[in-house]
DNA sequence: CTTGCTGCAAAGTGTTTGCATACAT
DNA sequence: ATGTATGCAAACACTTTGCAGCAAG
């Protein structure tokens, strides 16, 4: 049985559970989106003014380091963070659709067991193979959303229009 | 058929071929590596010393938008660049296996039609279900390489060590 | 009490921008 | 000739670090 709680974990970990931490947590535990380290300081903010932002990044990276949170870059220029769905209620397992002009990022779900299977036996073949041992993946498909690839093909047409 | 030469596309576009292109051209067709933008100038100052960093980070960007070149994050916090598989001789159809301490990047080909099929079907079943349209994808197994896993280890049992 | 954690300010680092000049077409 | 592309320097934006004080265990 999978333990959803960071604090509970927490208190089991050599780690200290400080008042900062306990706000990141719970922040982390109940967002859906993607949260970077300036979105979290200022939800935190909020609830504790004295809080840093220093003290975001350096707890995002030792929940990054403990396996707890994943980082992603999304590419507009900052890093996102999103808690393992290992530790959530909330998230499954998912991967990303991910917009290269408005940066909108989409979690679907995966529901093919043949998906599912094929990750498995990748993992496998690939830690055999090169001898690395396997700890996350990251599938991701990049394009336009609906409106932004309207954007583009308006924008060109117009530059047709200018040319003629 | 595809056009291999990247100077000859660009001649049919309405962009400048210029001497500072040409070189950066040439260095990604014939790089196997995930260059950075760094290391694209590095190699091109020593053809042409009068080259600027900032031209290497625009014509990185105006290859992006062409869709001639991947940019690619593997956490070592600089954007890294690769010439896309249709666009070049030398690479393949591939995916990326990370180090996440050494940030060593390894490409493994992907020789399984199984894969490529499930990754055509889940295309097509994402740009209807969210009206995206999509251009690539991005499939990536991050752990330890074997040398970092083992100095991880290390590291722990050291630590068991001295709470001793 | 001990020492890990915190917040602040400052430094760091990759990337982008403003502008006058050079050059491809 | 004309307008795009360039190189430089400066600006930016996110992230990390040094340090003295605070507080969790």
């Amino acid at each position: 049985m999978t333990e959803f709680n960071l604090k509970e974990k927490f208190k089991r970990s050599d780690f200290r559970l400080t008042k900062p931490r306990k706000i990141i947590f719970d922040i982390l535990e109940n967002s859906e989106e993607h949260l970077s380290a300036e979105d979290i300081y200022r939800i935190a903010y909020n609830i504790y003014p004295a809080i840093g932002l220093t003290t975001v990044y350096r707890t995002l990276e030792l929940l990054e380091k403990m396996g707890i949170v994943l980082k992603h870059d999304f590419g507009d220029g900052r890093a996102r963070y999103e808690i393992r769905e290992t530790e959530s209620k909330r998230k499954g397992h998912h991967h990303h659709l991910i917009c290269k002009m408005c940066h909108k990022v989409i979690d679907y779900k995966v529901c093919m067991d043949e998906e599912k299977e094929l990750v498995k036996k990748t993992i496998e073949g690939l830690e055999k193979k090169y001898g690395f041992h396997i700890t996350d993946h990251v599938i991701e498909f990049y394009g336009y959303c609906k409106d932004c690839y309207s954007k583009l093909e308006n924008q060109k047409k117009q530059r047709r229009g200018q040319v003629i």
